[in-house]
DNA sequence: TTATATCTGTTAATTAAATAACAAAGTTCA
DNA sequence: TGAACTTTGTTATTTAATTAACAGATATAA
């Protein structure tokens, strides 16, 4: 009898009640019920409070939930908590995106490390970081101890670029490069590619 | 007895396999089995040959699927034969970004259209898409014929967006704004969240 | 105080998705 | 030719995820 999971789903919905807990918070509002929660993301009530459940019990029956406590525990299972060290490589027009992009500083996550190929762009910044060299990138990620790295090169460096963030140590991959590549089982990887959320638009146009 | 509908993972799905094809058929690559596109794109065979029967019978038993064909027949399921017409509201980093994108390009997606509240960018050229005002959002809309809107712009104004573009008829919105938006039945949505990406790795990084 | 309404956490039922199994069709090679 | 492999498309089975149902707690108002 293997204890129950949460489902990767229930992964991914997590962040969007952080999200509209952090929202309640700031507008001053105490209590919130899963089904007022739901209502605003989008989810049954049942979704939320089975999704809350895989982690614990934050709730009180007949009540709700204290909006503050829950936000507190779900930055804590978020992982919010800790302080990330983060190295992009690649900073064309998405990366530099990414370091600017104010939803991640919302939420505690830094980008304060960036490495290109580029030789002129060694050494300038972008919104106060300093980009590095290539070369430099498994020795940076080693020393610094950087947990997490971002992909936003080109597909056909991507490989190459996720072997170097592996042998420096990193732990997690961001990948935005539209391109499967192959990292080693303890290395969590997650894929985003933008082209997968434009073309299931132009999908669902085409077919009806 | 309904039929058979395809899931919405397997529409997640068929990008990749396009892309994959796409890859092979530059590299002058005839054939491939499901066995081998499936290993290309970290999918199961057996995932990839249900996945192409919701929309028919592209292959040859004992052969493989003919690549040239399979992607022929897979850029008419995505949608991709149609030129489609595509406005971004909110040319910041993200917006710019997103225009510039080479991804799109790739796929015969091209964003011609972009408006933005401050009056400093309006005139002004964003990779030869000249920049209009978002008075203008419902005009041009209605009278270019637009079907996909992108929302690139900060969460608080993105409802506001979203009921702009619906008034002017579009079809369906891509919204990158962190915040749930309500649009009627017919319009289609697809929200992207980045942050949900990061958020998946300082996730697992803190649990393990 | 007591009935009524509210709301959570959890178990049960249902629905959706992934995987396995296999017949049908095609290829290769002795 | 015919036996041994391949490989697809589809049905059957298993696993995962969602939804429904409801007991246990709490609040409210007569």
């Amino acid at each position: 009898m293997t204890k129950n999971m949460e489902p990767t789903t229930t992964v991914q919905r997590l962040p969007m009640y952080h999200r509209c807990l952090q929202k309640l918070n700031t507008e001053g509002v105490e209590i919130v019920s899963s089904k007022e929660l739901g209502e605003k993301v989008g989810v049954p009530a049942t979704q939320v409070r089975k999704d809350l459940s895989y982690y614990g019990e934050f709730g009180q029956r007949g009540v709700g939930y204290q909006v503050s406590l829950l936000l507190k525990h779900l930055r804590k299972i978020l992982g919010l908590e800790k302080e990330w060290k983060i190295v992009l490589v690649g900073v064309g027009h998405l990366g530099q995106a990414l370091i600017k992009y104010q939803g991640f500083r919302n939420l505690g996550l830094n980008i304060d490390y960036a490495v290109d190929i580029d030789p002129q762009k060694v050494s300038t910044q972008v919104a106060g970081v300093e980009i590095k060299a290539m070369s430099e990138l498994e020795q940076i990620i080693t020393k610094e101890e950087i947990e997490i790295g971002i992909i936003a090169a080109p597909a056909q460096v991507a490989q190459e670029i996720a072997d170097k963030l592996v042998a420096g140590g990193i732990k997690a991959i961001w990948n935005f490069a539209p391109r499967y590549i192959e990292v080693p089982y303890e290395v969590k990887l997650v894929n985003e590619d933008l082209s997968v959320g434009l073309i299931g638009l132009t999908y669902h146009l085409a077919e009806s």
